[in-house]
DNA sequence: GGTTCTATATATAAGGT
DNA sequence: TACCTTATATATAGAAC
């Protein structure tokens, strides 16, 4: 594209290259920008010259860690390491833990208690007369004091 | 680039927009190997179509990996740091979550309920008045299949 | 280190198959 | 649908700032 035709291997003479990266550092930065408002792609493009100056392009609809992501889930590689993976785990567990003291609330309220059994629907009713034994005990101390 | 000029904005015909992205699609990736070989520059480029499909393309001397470093150092941006932060808040928001409900928990088996006040715990005992009532209505229902 | 000026090489829009 | 063709729009090599 020019006046004379070159073979796609590195330009040897250095300022030759430097021109020549900043021409087509330009001209990829557009065309990214054109296919993604043309055809609503999601485009990243980091550019790092032989300078070790930096250019970067993302579509303006995400961001580069919302590509990361997604390029993760359809590459199958891993970017985050271990530390994360760590992270994630704990959120699984945490999340459980979550659940699990979720539907215990609900039970104590005497909400979807009708897929538990006869012995688990009596330890539940020991446990709330436990409970309300507890707080009736307290509320006359609580009372008391008042007067 | 093409027998008719066309504006720089979305393709509102859909297969056309899909037969300008498989192209330009293309010409970019192309453009991309181009530019890190003539000119030793360091380039990831990832592409997300609007049918999800990725496309990619890291230059040979490089890995993913390695530009990301890098462009955190360049950018100030933090990439996975972003994501380890956003992790360690889920993180939080469930241990919250948790303790909360946990302590709702302890209550209803009246555990810790000296710190309550009055009208607290009056709340608490309708609480359970109510989940009681809901429990011996459940079992008794199961007792009655039962026979 | 970047720009501008042209001639030329490439990319690609619109069409056909 | 995806792949050819071809006229045209763009990108860019080389040269000079």
């Amino acid at each position: 594209m020019g006046r004379g035709k070159i073979e796609i291997k590195r330009i040897e003479n250095s300022s030759n290259r430097q021109v020549t990266y900043s021409k087509r550092k330009n001209g990829i930065l557009k065309k990214a920008k054109e296919i993604s408002v043309l055809c609503d792609a999601q485009v990243s493009l980091i550019i790092f010259g032989a300078s070790g100056k930096m250019h970067e392009y993302i579509s303006p609809s995400t961001t580069l860690i919302d590509i990361l992501d997604r390029y993760q889930r359809a590459s199958g590689k891993t970017l985050w390491d271990a530390k994360h993976e760590n992270l994630s785990n704990e959120i699984d567990r945490l999340k459980k833990e979550n659940d699990s003291m979720q539907i215990e609330l609900r039970h104590l309220k005497g909400e979807d208690i009708t897929s538990l059994n006869y012995k688990e629907l009596m330890a539940l009713e020991d446990a709330l007369e436990n409970g309300l034994n507890g707080v009736r005990g307290s509320a006359q101390d609580v009372q008391e004091k008042c007067m």
